[in-house]
DNA sequence: AAGGCGTCCAACCGCTTCTAA
DNA sequence: TTTAGAAGCGGTTGGACGCCT
């Protein structure tokens, strides 16, 4: 959805950490005229910032249903499971950690988990298919994307079919989440972030094992015609 | 007590993708 | 078909904090 253009913020645009007035102005217009536009959000807002800063202090601080404190055992099972078929898919992974955030989990993955995931990783390389970016001196990539299913040098160069998120959805669930509508009749779209999400993502509340996990991706890779080995 | 060092996390940056005009 | 602008994503950075010497 792409929202038209508002006027530009006259202010100079403010950075760095958010004051809990902020926040609360944020929080209220969110609240009371959704956010169909980010870019017309801190200038409704009244606020001082960019509507990307807004959208990431929402999604990251702000929204309802997000889990504070620290990760369960069961929770880094699954983000170990996921990180190991998905590779560094920050926002697939938080789909399966209701209440968790895309940015929440790769600092969590930075901080302690790849710590307890260097044999994976090892294997991981080992085990890489041969399809080494031959046009690439980008060494960067190569290193910061290793993961066995990434979107890095093999997936760009033999363009798999893409996984967007709403291949995850049955139609009538896309459709379903499609129709929301704020109270003020601002359609939010299909926003995987906040909507509850049935079938496959109908985890509100309860955390993936890692069996479930492997077995759902498994599943709706089957039933899209693609297959995980 | 104070300075150095490491860790964690919030936020920014830059790139890609998407879509309306 | 092209283009411009917005959203989304992942990598990176910088500051706050705690621990150690």
């Amino acid at each position: 959805m792409r929202c038209r253009p508002t006027e530009k913020p006259l202010m100079k645009q403010k950075k760095g950490l958010w004051s809990p007035d902020e926040d609360q102005k944020l929080r209220d217009y969110v609240m009371n005229y959704g956010y169909s536009c980010w870019s017309a959000v801190p200038v409704n807002a009244g606020l001082q910032r960019n509507g990307k800063s807004c959208r990431l202090r929402w999604i990251n601080y702000l929204r309802p249903g997000l889990k504070k404190g620290a990760f369960s055992m069961q929770e880094e099972e699954t983000i170990l499971t996921l990180h190991g078929l998905l590779g560094n898919k920050w926002s697939l992974i938080s789909q399966h950690l209701p209440g968790r955030t895309d940015n929440e989990i790769k600092n969590h993955w930075h901080s302690y988990l790849k710590k307890r995931a260097p044999k994976t990783e090892k294997l991981e390389e080992q085990t890489k298919p041969e399809c080494k970016n031959s046009n690439s001196g980008n060494t960067e990539s190569s290193i910061t994307r290793n993961s066995s299913f990434d979107s890095s040098d093999c997936a760009r160069n033999n363009k798999p079919p893409k996984i967007l998120f709403a291949d995850w959805l049955t139609l009538e669930e896309f459709h379903a989440h499609e129709n929301l509508v704020s109270k003020d009749g601002i359609s939010n779209g299909p926003n995987y972030q906040d909507a509850p999400v049935n079938g496959l993502l109908s985890n509100e509340g309860s955390t993936d094992s890692s069996e479930t996990v492997m077995r759902d991706l498994k599943e709706s890779f089957t039933l899209h015609g693609r297959t995980i080995a």
